[in-house]
DNA sequence: CCAAGATTTATAATAATTATTGATTAATAA
DNA sequence: TTATTAATCAATAATTATTATAAATCTTGG
């Protein structure tokens, strides 16, 4: 989805495409690298000098209410944030600490029921070492 | 795995069964309701009123990092543990915030290798409405 | 333009986690 | 057993992440 739609959706559900949403959104927009809440607000704050840590919290909780964006939960004590919506999954190196998008097949349906229990979102989290990390 | 068991594990990688690692032992073992750090503590202050949350932080990392609790980071800042070790993912209700263990075929293999990444521990998510509160 | 409501900012408050330090306890060797 | 050393624990302080609040600012429809 190009942030355009994105736009569309805020407008739609009644969200004004204020300068801060639109920052966050283009700053997500294909950014892999998973940023915390803290990372977006120091990946904006030189161009947008007055925004707070407070607008980046609500903005990027209403765009992940909104669908928009995919809130991770892979660390304890740390939340971090992915644009990609698609089914994927997501890889957590012990060493370098980043987070990698990794494509598995996995049988649980999205939307659905799983022993009566109706689906709204799947994550799965693969914890180790990285290929990357495993060759050094 | 019974407790006995997990205090060879312990022994084995030369850490003193103490009191406070057997009580949190002792109240994990068999506990399906995936306390936090805090219930935990809740749960044992009682019975060792000298227990302190330190202890409880330090005793709970430690026997994660043994592999005797899996760690749960489904919720934004509020970690949970399970004592069931073996291949099994959890459902998160939205509605009344309980955590269920939920059995669903998953092809991602333990302790093995994706694209090239080493696999230490995978955790699956889901997050949803539980039959209970659906019907409700 | 003006009023009503939404949004942002700044700051304070809260909650979870981590670090520190001295005291206590356990393990080991004489 | 006792002395020595290392490991562990408790209490507290510090840090970090998150949430709440209230005043200021912006947006939008009339």
């Amino acid at each position: 989805m190009i942030t355009s739609e994105k736009i569309e959706r805020l407008k739609e559900k009644g969200h004004t495409p204020t300068i801060q949403r639109m920052a966050v959104l283009e700053f997500m927009e294909g950014n892999l690298s998973h940023p915390s809440v803290e990372e977006v607000y120091q990946g904006l704050k030189a161009k947008y000098p007055s925004l707070s840590m407070a607008t980046v919290y609500a903005t990027l909780e209403l765009l992940r209410d909104l669908g928009l964006l995919r809130e991770l939960t892979i660390l304890r004590s740390k939340v971090c944030y992915d644009s990609v919506i698609h089914a994927h999954h997501h890889f957590f190196c012990k060493v370098c600490g980043r987070v990698f998008d990794i494509s598995v097949d996995c049988a649980i349906p999205k939307k659905d029921l799983i022993n009566g229990n109706k689906v709204d979102e799947f994550q799965a989290y693969i914890y180790g070492t990285c290929s990357g990390c495993l060759s050094a």
